[in-house]
DNA sequence: CTGATCTCAGTCGCACTGAAATAA
DNA sequence: CTTATTTCAGTGAGACTGAGATCA
């Protein structure tokens, strides 16, 4: 009743698969726009907080906090440091690995995506109500990995 | 007290966009390595059960039925057609449109796609009772645009 | 003319693989 | 020698854009 012109299929619009995938694209719009307008992907988010948090890491432990693939830790890390977001440096005890902190420029850039991102939070999750917006999380959350 | 040892930071984890992502990712490999078992893509499977519900209609119809861009509806058909699974002719009461429909061929492949997507179903969803999952199932249809 | 439909070429962020270089 | 870390090149699905051809 709330869709009456939805010419989607029922056999796609029951399927979890399919509503998870449907509200994560449309998430994902919010999220691509506010960040491309802060001027970062979610990438450099995913890993300017994971460091915020965790303090200077390897980029081996910085892609298991962020969800991230080595590779692209390392594609992402090489990006940040060249608009002077983090600093990388050789761990003196072991020489393979590369130490990333945030800078101070880091961290205000990741004030003003974690700004964005608050509204983001409230546009997606508008259509429910508080104590479903916290039931969602719960679900979603025993969902993970 | 399920993860004690996730490396997640606090602020990612409690982001529901965060949470989204992260399901719909799980979601998304289930899924592809499901259907590419089955010998087809996510786009190929949308089309198909969009069509399977809708009967014979022009390519516009179908992207907005399966959720796909225009260029992707033309891509995917193309595909389809090739491989026998549908049939594809121009509209003669309008020349710009082409009819799509089903061959029998066709529904044969979708009834093996819903077969293994069913199986996918219950492996995402296995970590909820009966009553979550229905609960997650609307709020998540509550969120799609 | 305009507007709709289909097609083609290409872009983008995200997730992932394989292989190489370096060092433990 | 093997193993771990980082880097580079490349792949793949999904979502999307712009331009052109065709036709109402």
């Amino acid at each position: 009743m709330a869709e009456p012109d939805d010419p989607t299929p029922d056999r796609l619009r029951r399927l979890p698969t399919w509503l998870l995938s449907q509200a994560s694209a449309r998430s994902h719009r919010l999220v691509g726009s506010a960040l491309s307008r802060a001027g970062a992907s979610g990438y450099q988010f995913r890993v300017l907080a994971a460091l915020d948090e965790l303090g200077p890491v390897s980029q081996v432990e910085l892609g298991r906090a962020a969800g991230l693939d080595r590779s692209d830790v390392a594609a992402t890390v090489a990006e940040l440091e060249q608009r002077g977001s983090i600093r990388r440096a050789v761990d003196p005890d072991d020489l393979r690995r590369k130490r990333v902190a945030l800078t101070p420029a880091g961290r205000r850039l990741l004030t003003r995506l974690d700004t964005a991102l608050d509204g983001v939070q409230q546009q997606l999750l508008e259509p429910l109500s508080a104590t479903e917006r916290d039931t969602l999380v719960v679900l979603l959350a025993r969902l993970g990995q």
